[in-house]
DNA sequence: GATTGGCACTCCCATCACAATAGTGCTAAG
DNA sequence: CTTAGCACTATTGTGATGGGAGTGCCAATC
């Protein structure tokens, strides 16, 4: 992305475009830029900046008549060099850590909260993966009988995290059995990542190799997927905005909002970087999300758990307020995870 | 409901408009009807039939000189005394029981093919709750040191249905003594119900007490709420249907799907009756769902655990179809968890 | 008494013209 | 580079108009 240059004046319009734009999702001209704002020159001069903007990419106009809107491009511009790096103010961000304290200490109610958190504090639809595994180990398995040929599988693994599996079996299993199976493979396996397991397995045979290999599947399976949970929070509040009123752009969005398979596609790009990320308009390089943008930022606990958080709205979208948002919840959840996971093995 | 009483034909015509009238929403009028159908009268005469309808409070028009559309209440007549129980067809049928078979054998997995595979057969977005255990009885709990002062406490109950609670304590514990504790626990409990166990646990002090209670919370917790999680699909399509053109209708309906608090209070209603239920515009009891008809089912196996199953969707739908689908669906559920959770104690 | 054809009536909806409005784009001067 | 002035253009709203679809009712018929 070249840099572009403009003069001061010519950003200070840029960022009025977009601030009124974002407010009221109506055109704005050069005359009531003129009036509201003191800018020291005329509406004339500001219609010259206007022309100047559009010729860069920065602004549009619907029609000969009507005043600029931003473009994706401008709206990038705007993210990338003008945006008042706006921190949530600080009585909201106490009332955000204090509902954060007073629920359950569970990553479920966490990621519940988030998401409802975060579609209050911005004006889109809030979206969290449950945090997947980076090399998970093996804390402790189980072994249960719930019936006479059907056994459940229990799997904990070191960052405290759930894994469940049921077996069906051609013969019942007693108990004993199957206590015997888990203890075997607890002394065994217990600390073990997936590479290290095929080795350890070696040794088993009959039923506890089964369920060793299964285990194995099991922690394979963790690591490569992200999409184990979805939580969603707020569509009905995004879909309030003006530019939904009609019905291309409901299913566009709504479509993007329900796809899991999308967030699978943009979690890589995600976990590059470490701060919140801004999407606009899919950046080119993702499918048909014209007019949508996400705001989505990486948490966890570095090397141990991480999964994505964010918002999804439409392209007029008070950026600074949203990006404040997602990462300051963003940090709270990393804060309170490390609390969990931090230095333990 | 005081049954009405209606000629032959006038069913006959009522039908028509429904069908008619869900097939392509426009107000259906009598010429149409007397031309596309042979009823053996002209269109006078189902002028008049209509009329009787209207008056009947079966079918409106929404302005003088417009055709005829349904009102709830004849969508009600329609449901009760009209519908062709239309079971889907086989090969449907046989296609989403593969689906099913192919599915690991998991409730999760379960549940959300259900919600794909009733949100492709219904013209609606689909919803299932989470199983909710009836008295449940603990099977096993476990407590596993995740850090020195967290440890997390999972606990098995008699259905399969894992529970997970993290515990923070003011002290380091060692495994050892976790150990001890959840072994004495197991002896004692398993088996139990949360009406058991206040007097179980009179035995216990300290840290095994603690966790005992613990478990009890857990539990008392796990009967009374059915909101553990919400599996939904396929809003999207739905709002593609040409009644979610404006604003405040698609409100509605979003809100009517993304709250789980309906979902609580719906809940009882479904549980009492074991056949599929359909809900059409709230049915005075529930608040502003103008509009907007459920279709629901219970699933489950019977004094063991239950939860909720349908779809939402506009006022106009094909009722016999979707009933039909969310039938079917249930009942494959039921096996299903019947086949895992049958006979075991 | 149910059914029918005929006909007036009503309301919607698409189309057109018209004026008002808001904002641009350009030019020429400061 | 800035500014005032002014022609130009596209939207928006309004009101009139005619066509169309469907009803409601009446009188006649089976």
């Amino acid at each position: 992305m070249t840099e572009l240059q403009l003069s001061q004046r010519r950003k200070q319009v840029l960022r009025i475009v977009i601030q009124e734009y974002v407010e009221n999702a109506q055109p704005v001209g050069s005359q009531s830029i003129a009036q509201k704002y003191d800018l020291g020159v005329s509406a004339a001069t500001i219609r010259n900046d206007l022309a100047a903007l559009e010729k860069a990419g920065l602004l549009t106009h619907p029609h000969t008549s009507a005043g600029r809107i931003p473009t994706d491009g401008g709206y990038r511009y705007f993210v990338a060099n003008l945006m008042a790096h706006t921190d949530l103010p600080s009585h909201e961000r106490h009332m955000i850590r204090h509902q954060f304290h007073q629920a359950r200490r569970e990553i479920d109610q966490w990621l519940r909260l988030s998401t409802a958190v975060l579609a209050k504090a911005s004006t889109g639809a809030a979206l969290a993966t449950s945090p997947r595994s980076i090399s998970s180990r093996v804390k402790h398995l189980e072994l249960i009988g719930i019936q006479d040929t059907v056994v459940l599988l229990v799997l904990v693994l070191a960052t405290g995290t759930l894994k469940q599996q049921l077996i069906t079996l051609e013969q019942p299993i007693f108990q004993e059995e199957l206590s015997r199976a888990s203890n075997q493979l607890n002394v065994e396996i217990s600390g073990a990542t997936a590479a290290d397991l095929p080795e350890k397995l070696e040794e088993f045979t009959g039923f506890t190799r089964e369920v060793g290999e299964l285990v194995l599947n099991t922690l394979l399976q963790s690591e490569e997927q992200i999409t184990d949970r979805v939580y969603r929070h707020g569509l009905a509040q995004v879909l309030a905005e003006p530019e939904f009123t009609d019905g291309p752009q409901v299913s566009r969005i709504v479509e993007v909002f329900e796809q899991r398979t999308l967030l699978q596609e943009i979690y890589d790009d995600v976990m590059e970087l470490s701060d919140v990320q801004v999407m606009i308009a899919g950046e080119g390089r993702f499918g048909d999300m014209q007019d949508i943008s996400l705001v989505l930022s990486r948490y966890g606990v570095p090397d141990r758990v991480s999964g994505l958080l964010g918002v999804v709205g439409p392209m007029r979208m008070p950026y600074g307020r949203t990006v404040g948002a997602v990462r300051y919840v963003a940090t709270l959840l990393n804060e309170l995870m490390h609390q969990l996971y931090g230095q333990s093995r």
